[in-house]
DNA sequence: CTTAGTTATACTCAATGTGAGTAGAAATCG
DNA sequence: CGATTTCTACTCACATTGAGTATAACTAAG
């Protein structure tokens, strides 16, 4: 038997099937903190808690095809640097069937994070505090600007927090932080966005000297405007520094 | 309209879903090499081929639950230490329906992939050969211990690179290294574990230094029985030292 | 029993990276 | 013009690493 013939008289039904999606951790820098973006659920089940941006895959659609298209779909985002997270496959983890969802990871400049707000398609900023909760990636606690805690769908806050944890176990040996800044930046915009994902504060001296050994970055030759006091130099990412 | 009368109305079936797997990469160290475990394709498609373990998600089974089973009975191992790696959703992976795979990586010790092999499930042994193929994880040469190639089925030579390229990205910050060693061990045999991971060798003294330093290993008191010349002194994985 | 051979283990030393702090430069505002 | 604030460039101490050397411990050969 070839295996053309094999392929002819295969019977691709069989057994029943989990349902697959995809879900997106859309990060970016809110406030100096970090922050996802969450959409509130209007039906059921679990309407009025927040979720994240989901929807299933098609059959004949690449899974970060999915995810493009959700990005486009649901949070009306053209572009952003979308990354495969984790597959999260607990039987139960949604009430009305069995749904095996493809978690992925995608980091907004500021400025586009704003724009997606302003958007229209009901997205709000959540808050993120992740304290550091141990190998498994724990719960986190979602939040507004003021405080106010957001209540999360499904097992969607386990998905913020690895979605949190693997960026600061990126944040050391890959360009992660400079895909939350815009284009042009200073060394203390980048300096701030490290210590929005890492949770804690970087020495000074230190992070700009590696920085700058690193080869990661160029000036620009330009500075700075409307600030109060001494403008600092602008920097941009530059991509020809090793990894 | 409650969650239960939502849920009693909700329509499960709608669209043609993909199928969704796990496929299971069991490394070892044979010869002092990284090695893998795969199963030689007796069936149609891609028969003769050689492809890692792997098996369906059943409708009420967890994704770890699918991985464990497959562990026992495709690879007859009872336990292993499992991990998720990725999801594979390339549309035409399989060609004979649309397959979503959920990849884990799983280390066995040295006296378990032996005993696996001789374990008559068809297993063979892949010795890797691992470039440092760059983000996505390039492709793998996969060998017997005398060179001669193997060739891999479906997209399972990505999978292999892409388990040793984790692999090598949790050496230096987790126990890893120690998942493929007996339980007692010597300071040499960690070592050259670490270097058949990464691919590239050590330098003793910073080596043995910085395991000590780090408080992962706990001497044993016993030595090293049968060598030719001074036995090296035995050590334990000490779980307590800090990750 | 002695000695050669081989590996384990413990040192030293230089180079590099990091944490911390200080001093001068550059801008705005009153 | 001077006060204020931040940027930037220094220095210094300390820890980590790469590299090499010396000594210890054991077996096997003579």
């Amino acid at each position: 038997m070839t295996e053309s013939e094999f392929l002819a008289g295969y019977d691709p039904a069989a057994y029943e099937r989990p349902a697959l999606a995809v879900d997106l951790v859309l990060l970016g820098i809110r406030a100096g903190r970090l922050a996802a973006l969450l959409l509130r659920r209007s039906r059921q089940p679990q309407a009025g808690l927040w979720a994240l941006p989901g929807g299933f895959v098609g059959i004949a659609e690449t899974l970060d095809a999915a995810a493009e298209r959700v990005l486009r779909e649901k949070a009306g985002i053209g572009r952003a640097r979308l990354e495969q997270l984790y597959t999260f496959g607990a039987v139960d983890r949604d009430p009305r069937m069995r749904i095996v969802s493809v978690a992925y990871l995608g980091l907004l400049p500021e400025a586009a994070f704003a724009e997606a707000l302003a958007g229209g398609a009901g997205l709000a900023a959540a808050t993120l505090v992740v304290p550091w909760a141990g190998e498994a990636g724990g719960p986190v606690s979602a939040g507004t600007e003021d405080g106010a805690p957001l209540p999360l769908a499904f097992d969607h806050a386990d998905i913020l927090a690895l979605a949190v944890k693997r960026l600061r176990g990126k944040l050391d040996y890959t360009d992660v932080g400079f895909a939350l800044l815009p284009e042009h930046f200073t060394l203390r915009q980048l300096q701030d966005v490290h210590a929005a994902i890492r949770g804690a504060p970087l020495n000074k001296s230190a992070f700009r000297r590696r920085m700058r050994d690193r080869g990661w970055i160029a000036p620009t030759g330009a500075r700075e405007a409307g600030t109060a006091f001494r403008p600092a130099e602008l920097f941009r990412f530059d991509r020809s520094g090793q990894f």
